[in-house]
DNA sequence: GCGGTAAAGTGTAATTTTTACACCTTACCG
DNA sequence: CGGTAAGGTGTAAAAATTACACTTTACCGC
C-alpha cells in the first residue's frame, strides 16, 4: 500500500539516549564509542532504529532495556533532530530521549560489555553528529522538570539522605543550597518519608535514611525546589 | 547506499502545525477538513511530509509558508508522535511545530483557500489521528514560553495597546489577571515601549500604543509574567 | 452642549515567599 | 578522650507578590 502518500521519501528513524546518572555527587551520563561506521570510534550516545512494529517510545524503552537490563526508567522526550545531513551515511531522523537511572541498579558488567561509560555532565567530550546538541537540550529540560516534579529519586537508591538529595539538586542546578532552607522544604512536603533507619556510611554520626512516597504524593502533589 | 544500516524499515516523516493566533479576545488556532484519504472530511491539523532534501525544521517552515504566505514565523518544536498506528494508513512518524502568527498579517482570503478556520482554543473539535494530543502539548509549551520569553508579540499587531496585550496573557493562561499588577510589571520591561500613537478602535477615550523594542530586549533581557 | 458611559490609567499597604545566617550534636577515629 | 567531619536545627530581614478603588478622558445620544 503506496498509494495515499505521493511520492516522498521515506527515511530512517533512531532514537538517542541520554542516560542520566548521579554519583559521588556529580551528574554524569552514559558515552560510549561507536561501534559502526559512519563515525566509528567516535564518542557517542547510545541508540538503535526505530521498527516498524514499535512506537517511538517502545523504540526507546527497548533500547534503555537492553543497555541497561533495567524496565520502566524515567524517561522523557527531548526532541526530534532531523539535519539533512546530520548522518554521514544515510537521512536518518532521530528522537533523542532522556532517561533517569539509579547508578547502583545498573549491572556494571553489563555496563562494560556494552563498553558506555560514565562521564560527568561537565566533561562531556566532543559527541558523534547532533549528540551534543541533544544532550544539551535533555539537560535543560532535566532540570526544568526537577524543579517542577520530584523526579530526583529515580537518581538515587531507594533509601537516600538529605545531603545526597540535596547534592543532587545542587549537580543538576550548577549551584551551591542552602542546607537548612533545603531541609526547610523538604519537610513540607510529606511525600519525601524519614524512615527508621540510618545510614553509616556517609557519616561518622550517621544520617536519617529517607524514602519517596508515592502514595502520598499522588494525594497531595505540591512541589517546588 | 543501503549497506550500513541493516534491515530497519524507513518511515514517513511529517510535520503537522499548530498555528496559534489571537483575535477578538480568544487565543485560536487554526484547523481544517482533511482534504485527502485517509481521514478524508475529519477536521485536522495542517501539515506535510518532510522531503528527503529539508531539514524538518525547514519543512515546517515550508508548510507554514505554504498556508499562511508569511516567513519567518515564530516556530517551535512540540516533539515527535509515533504510535505504530497513529496513521490509519501507513506508518508515519509526525513532528509537531507550533507557531505564532497576528491573525491581522494573515491574508483571509488565502486562508478561505486552504480551507482552514481560526477555532477557539477551548472548543476544539475532535480532530485526526493523534492531532488533539499534540495540540494540548503544544498550549502547554507555549504558555511554558510565553511566561518566560516574551514572544507575545508575535500574535499581536506591531503596536497594540497595554489592554490587549493582557487580555493575551490572560487567554493564554486562562485566568484573569490584575490590571495594575500587569502594567506595573509591563513598566519595568524598558523593552516594551510606549509610543506617541494613540489606538482610538477600541476605546472611546483612547489607548497609547506600544511595540516590542527587539534591540533594548536584547540587551536587558529580563522577563517573567 | 451636556450627562451617561465605557475603557484608560494610576499607587499603596498587607501578605507571602525567599533569602541569609551560626551553632550544637553525634559517633567515629587515632 | 580530644579532634574531626558530617548531621541537624530556627529566626529575622528582604524581596516579591497580591489585593484593592477611584479619577480621567472622549465619544455618543439626547
Amino acid at each position: 500500500m503506496t498509494g495515499f502518500y505521493g511520492e516522498h521519501s521515506k527515511v530512517w528513524v533512531s532514537v538517542d539516549c541520554i542516560i542520566f546518572g548521579f554519583d559521588e555527587g556529580k551528574l554524569r551520563i552514559l558515552v560510549g564509542k561507536r561501534q559502526m561506521d559512519p563515525g566509528r570510534g567516535e564518542w557517542s550516545l547510545y541508540g538503535g532504529f526505530v521498527r516498524g512494529d514499535e512506537s517511538i517510545d517502545d523504540a526507546a524503552n527497548r533500547v534503555l532495556y537492553d543497555l541497561t537490563g533495567l524496565r520502566n526508567l524515567y524517561m522523557r522526550q527531548v526532541g526530534a533532530f532531523g539535519s539533512v545531513d546530520r548522518d554521514p551515511g544515510e537521512r536518518v531522523i532521530s528522537i533523542a530521549y532522556y532517561a533517569l537511572i539509579s547508578v547502583n541498579e545498573y549491572d556494571d558488567q553489563l555496563r562494560k560489555q556494552h563498553g558506555v561509560e560514565w562521564v560527568n555532565i561537565d566533561e562531556i567530550p566532543r559527541l558523534y553528529s547532533d549528540h551534543n546538541e541533544m544532550v544539551l537540550k535533555a539537560r535543560k529540560l532535566m532540570r526544568q522538570k526537577l524543579s517542577t516534579e520530584p523526579v530526583g529519586f529515580r537518581l538515587l537508591p531507594s533509601l537516600f539522605t538529605l545531603t545526597q538529595l540535596q547534592h543532587l539538586y545542587e549537580a543538576v542546578y550548577g549551584e551551591e543550597l542552602d542546607k537548612r532552607n533545603f531541609r526547610k522544604r523538604i519537610k513540607e512536603m510529606n511525600f519525601i518519608e524519614k524512615t527508621e533507619l540510618i545510614d553509616k556510611k556517609g557519616s561518622k554520626r550517621g544520617a536519617a535514611l529517607y524514602r519517596f512516597n508515592k502514595r502520598i504524593y499522588n494525594e497531595e502533589p505540591s512541589f517546588k525546589l
